[in-house]
DNA sequence: GTCATTTTCGCAAACGATTGTTACATTGAC
DNA sequence: GTCAATGTAACAATCGTTTGCGAAAATGAC
């Protein structure tokens, strides 16, 4: 039998409200009192039943945290920095993965709303249903939209400039010397790719004798990047070098390089994105473009947090984040000639 | 303003046990009536509480997960077959990370007991203090060990043999033959490295002209594993072959043979332990003893539930998975000449 | 010692559900 | 038309807290 309030009123002779008050520090009631009430319930291992309390309080000092997949490490940088924050601030978070699955992800998010989180932070959901934006909007509680591209909606956000990154990237390879490139994409439809595409089309089609770059679509994983990279190798378009969508694809990509027989950089270059901490320990290290994971899931928890206490719903706050080349050995100027 | 069963039960001219009952389902309300409250609720945007109810049923539904870092891979394949078992199961998970800080495990786990969660996972601590084990004890919810080598207290327990994964390392080093090797492991007092060790070494010394492991212990991180690999290479005891303490710490050992001008295979063999994912990234593919991740956090937050709905938390339940080798290329026969 | 002021504490009403018990309506058999 | 059996729904207690309000008790000034 757990002990409550009640059990230690009886105890200490004093109404459950007084026991209350003692625990809790509330100022009115004797130091002898408290004292008294401090030690039963010790004598008693009460513990305190936040459920009863959030119900009477109505904050449950919990955070929902929606992710696509738990098991990418870039994901996993984003989610340190949020249970961090949240922690910091003494928020607890439920974690939920959706494997970019949409009913399970309505599902969720149905029970985090049922659950009365005070905050839900959706980590990179590739388009959010009418019925989500309605229930969510219906909701009275705050939303941040976390790595991805700002929208329509007016749900709050933390992002990344995805197409200043494809500039970058795009940039980099055209100093380098390389004149036909291409870009392994991720889902067709997915903001972030889109706008990583536009700035990088724009970089390289800005330097007079370069090609368009070629451009394919695909899941953005392992697996995804290595399919792409053997596509692109066997249509032998002669490119030297590869933008990929982000690190993980990246080293599907290098693997596929790796099978061809050919060797980076000395024969394609290969730039990712994100900077991933293991783009650091693959060989060749990776150039990558470099994106603030972790100060991104702090500052999601910080503006979710705000608008939480704020009830300020109306107005969604967008923060973007800068991104920055990160040179390592994986690229460098083209095979003198093209293969 | 959202709405409750009592604005519903108003609204519909019905008693709100009624309004309950045609919600849930339940048996003895008429098809009319529940037709008319469950269309007032939609009006309505009703949202169920779960606080509430979970006050009212004693059930929150919801597990708490205790890891050291969300941001080591290995951890994160644990926590996804975690969360798919409890979302299988229709419960939430409540993450907490410690980074190993025995202040905030101990003050995670008080909150996750307050917030009467049905169940707690520990991952991988290092030592549960008397306070801990007390408190955990003296609390009515099962608590499930995990990846942690068994020990006394008598908590249900997952985990892998971590001695049978040295013998199969240390066989397989002397199967190339190898006969001057090192261990790369972690804290002195960790139990888990204790046992990989003790397995490495009774399966090195078996062999008759091998001399016994060089031992150094470090924080099981990729630094780490760089650092420790820095010093027993300026020790030169002439090593052809290093086991390291996990993947992550192999990738450090890894760069730092690299920064010495040395080459895996060839002039050392290096074998991990874990088989994360990108040991199958890296360059070359990293040599390891696979253990099954995914499916260990499944079946910790199976024997979980399996405990919170018997109530016998008294026979504890303790599973152990097997490991097995996974040749890659990081080891080959020592060189002709050792160096 | 009296009176005003301040402390201390109990009472009771929430918070939003669930659920056992009871009362009334309906149905069907005869 | 009566009675029993069944189906519906209301009443009320409960879960473990918090908190506004008012009463009693203690304090302090004079």
């Amino acid at each position: 039998m757990t002990t409550t309030l009640k059990d230690i009123s009886k105890e200490a002779g004093v109404d459950v409200a007084t026991v209350s008050r003692a625990l809790n520090g509330s100022y009115g009631v004797h130091k002898a009192t408290r004292e008294r009430v401090l030690a039963v319930a010790k004598r008693l291992n009460y513990r305190a039943n936040l459920t009863a309390r959030e119900l009477a309080v109505g904050k449950s000092h919990t955070l929902g945290l929606l992710v696509p997949d738990i098991g990418n490490p870039f994901v996993t940088e984003v989610v340190r920095g949020a249970e961090d924050a949240a922690y910091a601030a003494g928020y607890h978070i439920l974690l939920c993965n959706s494997y970019l699955d949409s009913a399970r992800e309505v599902q969720y998010m149905r029970s985090l709303l049922d659950k009365r989180v005070e905050g839900i932070l959706m980590h990179s959901v590739q388009t959010l249903s009418n019925t989500e934006v309605e229930e969510l909007s219906n909701s009275e509680i705050p939303v941040v939209l976390l790595c991805r591209s700002p929208s329509a909606s007016n749900f709050s956000g933390v992002c990344v400039n995805h197409f200043e990154g494809g500039v970058l990237a795009g940039e980099h390879l055209m100093e380098l010397g390389h004149r036909k490139v291409a870009f392994l994409s991720g889902p067709r439809d997915h903001g972030n790719f889109i706008e990583q595409g536009k700035g990088f089309i724009k970089a390289v089609t800005s330097v007079k004798d370069s090609a368009p770059p070629v451009v394919l679509n695909g899941p953005p994983s392992f697996d995804g990047g290595y399919q792409l990279a053997k596509k692109l190798l066997e249509q032998n378009h002669g490119v030297t070098a590869i933008f990929a969508a982000n690190d993980v694809s990246a080293f599907g990509i290098g693997r596929a390089i790796f099978e061809a027989g050919l060797s980076i950089p000395d024969d394609i270059s290969l730039i990712g994105f994100n900077n991933v901490e293991l783009a650091n320990v693959v060989r060749p290290p990776l150039t990558t473009i470099h994106q603030p994971k972790y100060e991104m899931g702090q500052a999601a928890v910080e503006i979710l947090l705000g608008l939480a206490k704020s009830g300020r719903l109306g107005v969604p706050e967008q923060r973007e984040f800068g991104v920055r080349l990160v040179k390592r050995s994986s690229t460098s100027a083209p095979p003198k000639k093209s293969r």
